[in-house]
DNA sequence: CAAATAGTGTCTATAAGACATTATTGG
DNA sequence: CCAATAATGTCTTATAGACACTATTTG
């Protein structure tokens, strides 16, 4: 049985929150279709370098942004005859989740940040990719720990709820949201550690469990509403 | 640039209830690798004929099961070097929903069920694939009106249940499970017609509201335990 | 009328949200 | 001491679950 041409790509939504929005990188393509024009970073599979399509992804990641170890989650693979001009392909998505801090003027060389609620037009479904990638991080954040992949190694409680307000697009109640923290049991206080240096009450800093570096804390229940 | 062969399938999982408990079809394979060994039915995808992997997966059902338009979603890509004895192969899996009354000896023909937690081995990943939608299916259900995909086209609210208590293979309170119901807005008594023919009250027919026929009521908290 | 199960009312337990209070800093 | 905000206590409200009761059928 012989299968006519399929063009197989993987394709990166890389996720940092600037100024309390959402933002998404993308990267200036070097090659036609679209050369020059802003786009996901991505490119074909390498199956001689390559032994599956996450690995595909984090080499992406690694050439295009330098960095090498997020948080990085298969999304879903964007396919057809028409979505590309080269004709019929395939696009496994990813999506990963970084901290703004991580992203430093060398390894975002080349790279442009766009708010995901500002998107212009993007070549490709690039934006519906995008899309996607967002809902599934919204999705994912109302009932996970999911977020504190955008934070630093340290935090404070009080920031990590602006974090998870900007990805929710909401405000939470502040007693529900420590509760649920608490619940998660994902974090842990580093003795001794505060925020300190602004004219109140310093905050303490916390870090992730070293069991959670790598997984998600997961809820029951929704991570809630309400000032 | 130069892109290695890499093969690209589609596999589709397909579950139905059986004797309340979560079945998925097998289909004995005609051809290497594996020919005669029970798999996901799959194959190759057409670029000349399948608009995108999706229309490929129907086409596939269609093919090796004679079903026309059950529940279908991606689940996602599986991937690599090792899956598969013929190369670097790309198998995007979907996985279906359907009444076990829609299933009838003439589409049937050549399939074979099993449970989903009595599964023997399979042959490349279809075991973790299987798995995945498992997983999928359980974790949309417990907020969703997945379930009434396994259901035929008019149903009682206690068969309903028992079909949700087969998926998340646990017991739902009564009460909490006929609020939810009516919470997510999805359903309506059909018009005078009942269960009948059992020793005890006869049960009011549901159906899915027209709007509801394709797509899902989602719920903001979870379908509950408790017997 | 007994057995069976559908369907509903209602009390209790649990979780979420509102609001207020205390704690601790810089200026 | 004042302003700011971290951290926590506590009351209210919303939701889920337990349990019991009524309704309607067959035999």
């Amino acid at each position: 049985m012989v299968q006519g041409t399929i063009i197989c790509t993987v394709d990166v939504v890389l996720l940092c929150l600037r100024e309390q929005a959402l933002n998404v990188a993308l990267w200036r393509r070097d090659h036609a279709p679209f050369d020059g024009v802003a786009a996901l970073p991505g490119g074909f599979i390498h199956p001689e370098e390559d032994s599956n399509t996450f690995d595909a992804a984090r080499r992406m990641l690694q050439e295009k942004t330098g960095i090498s170890s997020p948080y990085l989650e298969q999304l879903g693979t964007f396919s057809g005859a028409v979505r590309d001009p080269r004709g019929w392909t395939i696009s496994i998505a990813y999506y990963a989740l970084v901290p703004a801090s991580l992203i430093n003027a060398e390894t975002s060389s080349g790279l442009l940040f766009e708010r995901v609620d500002q998107l212009g037009n993007l070549p490709f479904d690039h934006k519906e990719i995008i899309q996607a990638a967002v809902d599934r991080v919204r999705n994912k954040s109302s009932y996970s720990s999911l977020p504190v992949y955008l934070c630093g190694e340290q935090f404070t409680l009080p920031y990590l709820q602006e974090v998870y307000e900007a990805v929710l697009g909401e405000l939470i109640n502040k007693v529900s949201f420590r509760r649920k923290m608490d619940e998660l049991d994902m974090l842990e206080p580093i003795e001794g550690e505060m925020e300190t240096g602004r004219a109140n009450r310093p905050a303490q800093l916390y870090r992730l469990k070293a069991a959670y570096r790598h997984r998600l804390s997961v809820s029951g229940r929704a991570i809630g509403k309400g000032g």
